[in-house]
DNA sequence: CAGTGGTCTAGACCACATG
DNA sequence: ATGTGGTCTAGACCACTGT
């Protein structure tokens, strides 16, 4: 079925490593998903119909599955079935946006669109992992809590990943619109943070003093298939609201 | 065996709510660690003597250290055994320590002391959820990276869990400490970032100006049965190195 | 009721470590 | 050779959701 297999669980590769046939079906599963046979919020089909298409056992398609909904990508409810992960704003707010009010409440911010616009930019194409002088969609907004400034983002997108996106409406929930409009779907990211003074421009656009302690959050956000997708630096206010990490 | 059962799968609490049985399976097990049974680094019972000793089948147990060793609470290894988990140091700096230089190359911290007091603290009463006029104890501690100060760490525990600690020798690895002499073991923990301005006592600790952005690292830690055992605030540089946070 | 995911079991065999 | 965890299978039954 999946790879080289006689009647033996496991394949080997050649001689060296070794590819546990659940972990075939879920890279099969998280392909198919990436190249929208399968789209977001639409059904899987149920796991003794994908056991017999792979000729595999029922309970190696359920490790599969178990994986995935460990990692986002599907989620599970019974006497319904499985269903491919959507990027909604209750999915975004938990998975993605770590920063809460100190109260703990959490809650989606607002968005003010500054600016889009196309440039070729040695420090973006580098974090995206593009060639020097391809051409990169930037992004500029204000992101607010009740009314008040908190977060100063720019954003960064490989332009061909993303054709037209500089002419469109952009929504709050910019993952959403990838993932349906553009086929990119992100699966993963890191940050990586660290506290800086307020330059002229993020003070003005944060109502605070130039030189004020910001929180600087530096995203490279990953689609399905592992390609870096977004690249996005904010700087935060942290009056009133924190970032939470949880260890595990 | 572990709760109403008679030769049922699964277990029914009166009328409400549902608890598996290989949940009922790992609840035991983390007790068995908490209460000291195994200890830490030690090899558990093979997975059939296990489910023998539990009268459940293997795959049951099976499932149950799954999920241990999600947690982190145990290490499997191969044609060897099951061996409840350490707080060695490679485990600390991974799961305990996100903070990074840029290089990317993660290196365990030194630590200097710089006093250990016994105190009634409001703050770090409410933190530890001790009753407001508990006894506290206070470590403060300057942490640095190659010779350059990089965190001031003040460490809030609650005296009546560590017993005589504020009389030793604190080692730079302070959760290996609490499981072994005090039998209160990490399992997990929460931070919360925050930028600051440097005030005077944290500029002079870390040699950078009064008013300089610092990322401030509030951890609640949590022993196994769920009990808050330790609350730290660092206050850290983060020129040359950064927080490392990943979001799947 | 039928169909889905969730749990539990039993047994076979593979891969790895140790003696 | 033996014993451990790791994978895979097959089948039974439970719990939930819809018709």
């Amino acid at each position: 079925m999946v790879q080289g297999r006689a009647g033996l669980p496991g394949a080997p590769d050649g001689s060296l490593g070794f590819r546990p046939l659940y972990r075939q079906v879920r890279d099969l599963l998280v392909k198919r998903i990436a190249e929208g046979v399968w789209q977001a919020g639409q059904i899987l089909p149920s796991e003794p119909e994908i056991a017999q298409d792979l000729g595999v056992s029922a309970g190696t398609v359920r490790k599969a599955l178990d994986e995935m909904t460990a990692e986002n990508l599907v989620v599970r409810r019974q006497g319904r079935g499985t269903f491919v992960a959507t990027h909604d704003d209750a999915r975004i707010l938990f998975q993605f946006f770590k920063l809460i009010p100190d109260s703990g409440v959490r809650e989606f911010p607002e968005s003010r669109v500054l600016g889009i616009t196309i440039v070729t930019d040695r420090e973006a194409t580098d974090a995206l992992g593009l060639k020097a002088r391809s051409r990169v969609v930037l992004i500029d907004r204000v992101r607010s809590l009740a009314g008040q400034p908190c977060v100063a983002e720019r954003i960064c997108l490989p332009a061909a990943m993303f054709p037209g996106i500089e002419g469109r409406e952009l929504p709050n929930n910019l993952y959403e619109l990838y993932a349906v409009e553009f086929g990119v779907t992100i699966g993963r990211a890191t940050e990586r943070l660290k506290a800086v003074a307020a330059g002229t421009r993020e003070a003005g656009l944060l109502e605070v003093q130039e030189g004020s302690p910001l929180l600087r959050i530096d995203r490279t956000a990953y689609a399905l298939d592992g390609r870096r997708a977004e690249w996005r630096v904010w700087h935060c206010r942290t009056d009133g609201m924190h970032y939470l990490s949880e260890l595990r």
